[in-house]
RNA sequence: GGGCGCAUAGCUCAGUUGGUUAGAGCGCGUCCCUGAUAAGGACGAGGUCUGCAGUUCGAGUCUGCGUGCGCCCA
């Protein structure tokens, strides 16, 4: 007996339950303990931050994270699931701040920065019960009692063993960073801070001139240069003749650097005043045009970009002669003035390293470069693929301070020269936003933006200024103080050499695979291709402490990979901060001690001058160092015991997802990371790998100690130079891929506006009202089967709603009439299992039968267990509509498979689908009366095991997808209905402990399938002819004739008319290939075949074939085989395959067509047909009075049927024990009955007086 | 400004290596069924496949250029 299926079922509450009692019986340990000697998956959670409460993109997340590991561990995978979270960085300050009313670091000083990470550690887990509540509530398995914790010692630990281990091969370094800088609150702002600050301000616009040194005469540049010939003919092409130009012999421009000087000058643009003292370089772009100009009242000739000079004179209002024109590139490598010379001017501080004395000022200086000779180090143009005419002139102002981009040229630049040699940054501003005793006179101690129009002012007085004017775009602002504009500014920074590693991780992102691919060669591998040096430390408080202490006197760096080893250093003090607050306050958690603000206390005896201290430098890392680290922090590894071990089994992870916006994020920094570590170990594998260290490491000290030690601004010198500390454990070398091999890219979860889900818009509920309505696995099969799971997602309360009846509850009411008549027949397939003896056989007769066993192990009630139950039937015994269903089942489960291997849940989702639309809508309905019939016949039986199979089958199929569903049918069907017997004789206690099903391909016959389709379509075609010739399906006709395009099937569906009869109520059903005056044939040529074969031919083909008529075209190729049509160029052969048979029904007939089947009824009605439509009107009318008076099933009743109608009366006669038969009527009168109510009605046109009562 | 992606029915989305009538669900309309029953089912209407150009015998599909939207980065 299964227990009674609610009909009206609440899924939010079974879910509940459900959900009780997977936690009640441990069965998610369960299914990782049966799986123990698995093959390993390995799944890896990318930690969220519990600061913020959930919503239900983190639903989306995490239902994806569930699904696969579910999915694997019933393919019989063991797959560990260790939580995570990460609880470190500036939005968790910035919540703390917040929840403080503080802003600026000063205020996070002046609080202290004791309580203040106290806050941050309470902060990050906030919501925690929120987030495990969703955890569990959306049935995500997951073992959240041992997530790693980012803050935690020992993960901390594990990277600062990662940045030690980098440190020591030379690929940590300080450098500089430029930052958006908040000068007045003294710190930098991040991205996401200068992004609402954006405003609409006009800024002075200024022109100047940067005068040559040489003259262009020294050029050697001719007319016929091959980018002015190309220029000058675009222009005639164009016929746009130039207002004053000419192009002019070449000039005398003086004799070399001196009389030269005055007379040509680059122009450039700037919209900072303030930043041209601070000018290093110019830029133009190798391959744009530009003109030597001179103006009108102007005695000097300006260089701008060709395509500028109207634009610039029409500025300036005045008239022009082009002088001359020149490629970039040629202006490339000139020097000139620049406009303020203090740094210019400034006498060389290499003169005491080079010994020289004679090199007086940068402006001078030359310094050799590493491709041999030697170049001037500063003021020359520089070649800048960013350089643009949108605006400007074509020649860009290069202030290395205070421009990302102008930084790089800077780091480009330095790199050409050898050590020491090249240029340095110069920076006249102070970190308060004034500038220094560097920057002009007039200028110091001023805020620097105050200082512009001074600055234009002096230019002016020197004449460099060539045009003024106001320039409104947009710039940002401090979010925290509306009037304080931000300016960028540079700032020590500690980096990642990542651009070292840039092949290696192109070519291991090259074998992940990426759903959607794209993202590998588009998003993700752009993003490594333009990879920059991973700018690591952050000038705050409540993240991974940076594990480097400096000696205070001679600037001596080293790493340190763990507390412990700190502990050990010679001289060590300061730990005596921690245990005075740990005194204070003994709940303060243990982990806090490699936290600032302790960890900054900490000093030792540095190893290079006596009597001085190593000190931590003050920064804590990017917090997604932290989340990129955490395949090896996770286990501790190295430092834990036993860590090595878990990270070896667990590494690399076979599968992560996480959204669009991890991209630059978590996917990164993990591949970062581990390709920093791990490197690549399949060319030489583990024997190899000693050989291969050396050689890396050489490189890497290579390219670490160059630019290291050219930073002279950098007081760390090259750690390999001194005595090393003794190396961190060596980390394993694995092959590529690494650390992941797939990954789901989720798209990104909008709101239900179509905007970006946002709180205050309100445009998506909170997922705990989702679950409480809907419940959770509508919400994931919302998500699983509604799209890719990379496309962006529009939440959708509806679409979630829809879920129910479209899938969910579907499939729910064919379990529910299985056991609404499994338990009135008294099917029981726990005895039918018990009692078994003789011989048994599944799907013979091939497979010849096996004897029958008893069944000890019920265990999954698979194919192979059901198959020696009394009264299971071998499937090619029974009735094709089981063969059929079970086909499809099998079908579905191979299709189901090979999807989800291939992590496409989607269309797994949407074979499930399919196959319970068939089960429901055709194998159900049609099997109806089957289970109805009181008789206990062997067909019956059948109906029953092959239900019941697709069940069983179905529960486990979907059971990663809608785990509750899912269970909740496993429960019913497989697990509580063997009663109370022991353990081994009782089928698995959870479906989740069960196998995925195997498709059982021997159960498929493709012609039965065919076949069954076509059936489909014939009746669904009948109906449509019904419906074009708006007669009911209640009206009887008597005859549909269904003409073939083929005759493959035909045999087989003339076995079945009798179900073609039933589905259209038809008296006869006729098949037909002959042609018939209600259809045409028309034949066409088989594209795919004949295309490659005829080329342009095949129109002409076309139209000829359209012209002939297909009946006589299709006998003549039946009886030859073959047929040639002759074309204006020739004749064309074509045999049977060449071509498919389309009909088409004549106007005027009730038909409907298919692709290769007409359907026509006979729509002439006999008066016998008519009364029995009325008969079959009538049984309607009384049903539905029936229902209205609340009659149960049972009920017996007496019906009085009042009409004028001669036809309605004969109909009544001649049916009348059908009628009876049908109501459940014991009277049938033509009269009134006395003591029921009556009512007045229609059946089909005639009007009637029905009376019912209880009889 | 750069990169990536998207654009197909009123809505949400499928659409395999280019191939003859572009599909599904919802919604809508018409109807059926009334022993799965506060369900279930069928049929129908609804499309310039974002625009333009190209490649091809043939383009929703491939290429180029626009337009619009989204995301990431400047």
């Amino acid at each position: 007996m299964f227990q009674p299926v609610d009909s009206s079922v609440s899924f939010p509450k079974l879910e509940e339950e459900i959900s009780k009692f997977w936690k009640q019986r441990g069965i998610y340990e369960k299914s990782l303990a049966a799986r123990a000697d698995g093959p390993t998956f390995v799944f890896y959670e990318g930690p969220p931050t519990a600061n913020g409460l959930p919503h239900p993109g983190h639903c989306l997340t995490r239902a994806i994270k569930d699904l696969f590991p579910r999915y694997k561990t019933m393919r019989g995978c063991r797959c560990l699931r260790k939580a995570g979270w990460d609880t470190h960085g500036l939005p968790v300050e910035v919540e703390v701040c917040k929840e403080l009313g503080i802003h600026s670091k000063e205020e996070i000083e002046a609080y202290g920065v004791e309580p203040f990470i106290r806050k941050c550690v309470e902060s990050v887990f906030r919501y925690t019960r929120e987030w495990e509540q969703l955890t569990e509530r959306l049935g995500f398995w997951i073992h959240l009692d041992e997530a790693y914790v980012t803050y935690h010692q020992s993960y901390v630990e594990s990277v600062w063993w990662a940045l030690k281990t980098l440190f020591d091969r030379g690929l940590l370094y300080q450098g500089h960073k430029i930052v958006w800088w908040w000068a007045q609150g003294g710190t930098a702002l991040s991205a996401g801070e200068v992004g609402q600050g954006y405003r609409e301000v006009a800024d002075p616009s200024v022109f100047v001139r940067f005068p040559l040194v040489e003259g262009i005469r020294d050029w050697g540049l001719g007319i016929g240069d091959e980018c002015l010939a190309a220029a000058s003919t675009r222009r005639e092409a164009d016929q746009e003749p130039l207002a004053v130009s000419q192009i002019k012999s070449p000039l005398p421009l003086g004799e070399g650097q001196g009389e030269g000087l005055h007379d040509v000058d680059l122009l450039v643009w700037t919209t900072t005043p303030w930043t041209l003292p601070s000018n290093q370089f110019a830029a133009v772009k190798p391959d744009l045009e530009y003109s030597v100009v001179s103006f009108e009242g102007e005695s000097r000739r300006v260089i701008i970009a060709s395509s500028l000079v109207e634009s610039i004179a029409a500025k300036v209002k005045k008239s022009f002669i082009v002088e001359r024109k020149v490629a970039g590139n040629n202006l490339v490598g000139k020097r000139y003035r620049p406009p303020y010379s203090y740094f210019y001017n400034l006498p060389h501080s290499a003169s005491q390293h080079t010994g020289q004395e004679i090199m007086p000022h940068w402006g001078e200086m030359k310094g050799s470069l590493r491709s041999g000779g030697e170049d001037y180090i500063a003021w020359r143009v520089i070649e800048g693929d960013f350089v643009t005419t949108d605006t400007g002139t074509g020649v860009v102002h290069i202030a290395p301070a205070f421009g990302e981009v102008d930084y790089e040229v800077l780091s480009r630049e330095k790199a050409k020269f050898e050590e020491f040699e090249g240029p340095q940054l110069f920076c006249d501003v102070g970190s308060d936003g004034k500038f220094t005793n560097e920057g002009p006179d007039y200028c110091q101690l001023r805020w620097v933006k105050d200082c512009d129009r001074d600055i234009v002012r002096q230019l002016k007085a020197e004449g460099t200024l060539f045009h003024q004017e106001q320039y409104v775009h947009d710039y940002p602002f401090c979010w925290r103080a509306e009037e304080d504009p931000l300016i960028q500014y540079p700032r020590r920074s500690w980096f990642i050499r990542t651009t070292a590693i840039k092949d290696k991780m192109l070519a291991n992102n090259s074998k992940i695979h990426w759903l959607p691919e794209h993202i590998r060669d588009g998003r993700f591998g752009n993003f490594l291709e333009t990879n920059v040096d991973w700018a690591l430390s952050r000038e705050r408080y409540w993240g991974t402490p940076l594990p480097i202490w400096v000696c205070e006197k001679t600037g001596h760096a080293e790493a340190v990979a763990s507390y412990e080893e700190l502990l050990a250093k010679p001289g060590l003090s300061g730990t005596e901060a921690w245990e005075k607050a740990k005194r204070k306050n003994t709940d303060l958690p243990d982990d806090l001690r490699v936290h600032k603000p302790y960890i900054d206390s900490i000093a030792y005896d540095s190893p290079k001058a006596a009597g001085a201290r190593m000190r931590r430098v003050s920064e804590v890392i990017d917090c997604w160092f932290d989340s990129g680290a955490m395949p090896f922090a996770q286990w501790g590894y190295p430092h834990k015991t036993g860590s090595a071990e878990r990270f070896r089994d667990q590494f690399p992870a076979d599968f992560i997802s996480e959204a669009l916006d991890q991209t630059r994020g978590w996917f990164y920094s993990l591949l970062a990371i581990s390709t920093l570590l791990f490197g690549e170990g399949e060319e030489t594998g583990d024997g190899g790998r000693g050989a291969e260290e050396p050689v890396v490491s050489g490189q890497w000290s290579v390219v670490s100690a160059k630019p290291q030690a050219a930073n002279s601004e950098s007081q760390i010198p090259n750690p390999k130079s001194a005595n090393p500390p003794p190396p961190a454990p060596r980390p394993p070398s694995h092959p590529f891929p690494h650390p992941f091999r797939n990954c789901i890219v989720l798209g990104l979860m909008l709101g239900e506006d179509g905007g970006k889900m946002s709180k205050s818009k309100r445009n998506y509920r909170d997922p705990e009202d989702i679950f409480n309505l809907y419940g959770a696995d509508a919400l994931r099969w919302f998500f699983f089967a509604n799209q890719p799971p990379w496309t962006s997602i529009r939440y959708s309360e509806q679409a979630i709603k829809d879920c129910i009846p479209e899938f969910l509850l579907r499939f729910w009411n064919v379990y529910s009439f299985f056991v609404i008549y499994a338990n009135i027949d008294g099917f029981d397939p726990a005895a039918a299992l018990e009692k078994v003896s003789g011989t048994f056989c599944r799907n013979g007769p091939k497979g010849a039968s096996h004897k029958r066993f008893l069944t000890p192990f019920p265990g999954q009630l698979g194919p192979d267990v059901l198959a020696t139950a009394n009264g299971y039937r071998p499937i090619c015994e029974r009735g094709e509509l089981d063969r059929w269903i079970l086909g499809e089942l099998n079908r579905t489960v191979a299709a189901v498979v090979e999807h989800m291997d291939a992590y496409e849940n989607f269309n797994a989702c949407a074979r499930v689908t399919e196959f319970v639309d068939a089960l429901s809508n055709w194998y159900v309905r049609r099997s109806r009366d089957r289970f109805w019939s009181s008789e206990q016949s062997v067909d019956k039986l059948d109906a029953y095991w092959t239900l019941y199979e697709c069940l069983l089958t179905t529960s486990k199929l979907i059971a990663p997808f809608v785990p509750f569903l899912a269970e909740a049918m496993w429960q019913n069907l497989a697990a509580t209905t063997f009663g109370d017997r022991s353990d081994s004789r009782r089928p698995k206690e959870s479906v989740h402990l069960c196998d995925y099903p195997a498709a059982d391909l021997a159960t498929i016959d493709e012609d039965l399938s065919q076949q069954m389709a076509m059936m489909r379509e014939i009746v669904s075609l009948g109906r449509s002819a019904r419906m074009g010739a708006k007669l009911k399906v209640r009206q009887p006709l008597s005859r549909v004739e269904v003409v073939l395009a083929d005759d493959a099937h035909q045999p087989w569906l003339e076995k079945h008319a009798a179900l073609i009869r039933d589905e259209l109520n038809v008296k006869r059903v006729e098949f037909t290939q002959e042609s018939q005056p209600y259809i045409s044939y028309s034949v066409l040529p088989d594209l795919k075949r004949l295309g490659p074969r005829l080329g342009k031919r095949l129109p002409a083909l076309r139209k000829k074939l359209a012209e002939m008529d297909g009946g006589e075209l299709l006998s003549k190729l039946k009886t030859d085989g073959s047929v040639s049509i002759s074309l204006d160029d020739g004749p064309v052969e074509l045999d049977v395959d060449d071509i498919q048979v389309r009909l088409q029904a004549k106007e005027g007939w009730a038909a409907a067509q298919g692709h290769s089947v007409v359907v026509v009824l006979a729509t002439k009605l006999t008066e016998e047909l008519i009364r029995e439509g009325l008969a079959r009107e009538l049984v309607r009318a009384i049903q539905d009075r029936r229902k209205e008076m609340g009659c149960e099933f049972t009920d017996r009743i007496a019906v009085g049927v009042v009409t004028e109608s001669q036809e309605l009366q004969a109909a009544i006669e001649q049916f009348r024990d059908y009628i009876r038969g049908e109501t459940l009527a014991v009277e049938l009168d033509r009269a009134a009955l006395t003591g029921a109510e009556s009512v007045e009605i229609k059946v089909g046109d005639i009007p009637l007086t029905l009376f019912v009562k209880v009889a």
